[in-house]
DNA sequence: CCGTTTTCAACATAAATTTATAGGAATGAT
DNA sequence: ATCATTCCTATAAATTTATGTTGAAAACGG
């Protein structure tokens, strides 16, 4: 499979979760409360969300009563930042970003699609932020809950 | 890093060599070839191959003076078969394949995110062939044997 | 101000999966 | 018979995924 790693998907889903919070005023959120809405243990999410710590896209408060909240809003926060934060790039292959990285690059029809492939990967999340994210999400919640209304 | 395995890569480059000489006749072409132009271990492309086989993208041919041929032109082999063969799908995540991967998926944002994305790379590789493939690789040697002569 | 609680931080380790190598058996051409 | 090749199985190495254990910082109650 062409794979999105647990990281980066366990990671928007732990934004998007931030993010909801975020609207809802400023306190910090706990993971503990993180791990029970997602169902991700807090030990992977505190790993995960250390990159996000150091790219600036959260910010940590420690000790009692703290937690931790989007460093910018969720409308400036784009899929690909996260996905850059965490694996280090969109790119569906190395020899994308690195040319050096294979030696037959210059002469390989592949690597041109794979290129490609990227490209569109990059513009694709590039257009979508945290703020979309949550709004997506928001609204299949309220579908899915107006759903079990009615039965 | 949203990663295409390392059998998706090497499967396509495996392809791309057996449409190059699928041109230049009918002569069964053996890993051990393969494995010297492309730099990639025999021991791995033969278990790269079985998939490829089981799902017809190439023949195989037994015994001395054997080795693997296309199963079908290379205008007919697209990009998405072969990941479809080695990979399973070309799926980013689980849950765009199998919507029960996840108990969220119905209320997951993301999940629709990851979905646009597939569909975006779906289309990209069912619109190149193997033969498109084998152009672009042959064009990028055409234009390095020509810039070596020049030098 | 002190001890307790709450939370993040850091390190270690276990489990699962992917990537890669190895040995030899089966097959068929000459 | 011999040799070249695919085929099958095992296993080693590396990476990703996940859990456990302890430590350190900050708030809070007394």
């Amino acid at each position: 499979m062409i794979k999105l790693s647990t990281k980066g998907r366990y990671g928007m889903r732990l934004m998007v979760n931030l993010a909801r919070h975020h609207k809802n005023g400023r306190e910090a959120i706990i993971l503990k409360n993180v791990s029970e809405e997602e169902g991700i243990s807090i030990r992977y999410l505190e790993q995960i969300i250390i990159p996000l710590k150091i790219n600036k896209l959260v910010k940590s408060i420690r000790g009692a009563g703290g937690g931790y909240t989007l460093g910018k809003s969720p409308t400036e926060i784009r899929v690909c930042d996260v996905l850059q934060a965490l694996e280090g790039t969109c790119s569906l292959v190395e020899c994308v970003e690195d040319e050096t990285y294979c030696d037959k690059t210059k002469i390989c029809g592949t690597h041109d699609i794979w290129k490609g492939a990227t490209q569109l990967l990059k513009d694709y999340f590039s257009g979508i932020t945290l703020q979309d994210a949550l709004e997506l999400t928001d609204k299949k919640i309220a579908a899915a809950k107006k759903k079990a209304k009615a039965k």
